[in-house]
DNA sequence: AGTGAAAATTTCACTCG
DNA sequence: CGAGTGAAATTTTCACT
């Protein structure tokens, strides 16, 4: 599926999304053309989804980054979801295992702000609110292989 | 802090980390060099942290996504900490309140791979381990105000 | 996948408010 | 000091091999 060079492509892109093609090609050893290609049938086979800055919310007005564990009551998990999905303060969402499990994460601007989103959760079922404290490992990619 | 044109600029480059600057500039109104100043000096602030292309790990050769609620034992926080900085499958791994918590997001290539890693970390404390099923919110921005 | 030229973008020096 | 202008430098794209 991926070969050597398409990983050390994809690895440069996650490291620095905005890196000139043309250093990529540098690194890789290969031309410009050739990486531009590669990239572009990366894109369309959806293993490259997009490239998205890495912000500092905390910085952005969001004292408090929270993640919510949730379990909903019966039948209720599609209702759930589509509550969570239309909270702007939500930045991901994901159905794991567990009987109607949601894992959540969201921004506040206060305790009384993530209190107020808690609430409206607490309608489908149980919530778990975890405040997250510190980032130990940031973003980073798992070693490329499978061929 | 951020003006109605630094919330634009980052919201352009968090929806897509690739686009020209002067695309950029044409939207929020200013010209090229404008908006290169504004963006270094967002770099600079560290409200902009960096840009990462957005992978289809599952797509890569890794089919299980997970998540690892840790609660450690006592004192052993710091050494589950590192354990968990040291295994390349971790991407990311955040302190959370409740006493001694982590929450780790990984990507193994089997169950087994999966139960293996598991087995390590068992080693600190307890380990509630969730297999991601959905992406049901894809990363997304906080609406951005705060002055 | 590489080459070389054309097109587009980024960067820089400089000017203006 | 932050923003605009135009030219230079760099990068991207395209036709062709």
């Amino acid at each position: 599926m991926l070969d050597k060079l398409d990983q050390k492509i994809i690895s440069l892109l996650h490291q620095n999304a905005r890196i000139a093609y043309k250093e990529v090609a540098a690194q890789v050893g290969l031309s410009a053309p050739a990486v531009t290609e590669r990239i572009a049938r990366l894109q369309e086979r959806g293993i490259i989804r997009g490239y998205h800055a890495e912000l500092d919310f905390l910085a952005c007005g969001y004292p408090l980054e929270a993640v919510w564990l949730v379990r909903t009551h019966h039948q209720q998990l599609f209702a759930a979801i589509d509550l969570v999905k239309s909270l702007p303060e939500v930045v991901s969402c994901d159905t794991v295992t567990g009987e109607n499990c949601l894992l959540v994460r969201l921004f506040a601007t206060s305790v009384a702000h993530l209190d107020q989103l808690t609430y409206q959760v607490l309608a489908y079922g149980e919530v778990n609110t975890m405040i997250v404290k510190q980032h130990v490992v940031s973003p980073r990619l798992p070693p490329l292989q499978q061929p």
